[in-house]
DNA sequence: CTTTATAGTGCATTATACGGCTCTTTTTTA
DNA sequence: TAAAAAAGAGCCGTATAATGCACTATAAAG
């Protein structure tokens, strides 16, 4: 997953959750402006501030082989 | 993934394709301290830097569900 | 044990992520 | 539409990630 991607998919999360970035920075633990800064792309979290974000969401961070049959 | 899972999952496969931390620097463009910080689990990398470091081994950084039977 | 390669650490500097506050822009709702 | 809610952005101080250099520690090889 490219940057884009991920982000897309942070945003996309919440919004199936129906939580607004407020609800969200604070139930993470995330500053708000990060969480904002994070969304609209321009940043690059730390990777602890983005398990707390996904972390809340239900979702975890992982690794994976590229291009490796079977992992899609 | 928690954060030593994913230190681990990094570690091992840097040792899988036998390079060492200087190689897998120079060819992710992070800098040897920071890699070396990290592999030893005092660091709290940018995703920036992880993904310049998973990249170039073949992998890649990804979001999933947790708890969700079909996921593993 | 000595040499050599690889990994880990202390220190210092620079770059930048984090976060609050405030204001603007966009989206949603009435 | 107008009002309200949510998202995005500028300013900016603080915390810390990134990095190099030099040194130490550990491990493998002779």
């Amino acid at each position: 997953m490219h940057y884009k991607e991920l982000i897309k998919t942070i945003k996309e999360r919440r919004e199936v959750l129906r939580v607004t970035q407020a609800t969200l920075a604070e139930l993470s633990g995330v500053g708000l402006r990060t969480l904002k800064q994070f969304e609209s792309g321009k940043g690059n979290p730390t990777l602890l501030t983005l398990q707390k974000l996904v972390d809340v969401m239900g979702m975890e961070v992982c690794l994976k082989l590229k291009n490796v049959s079977g992992n899609k």
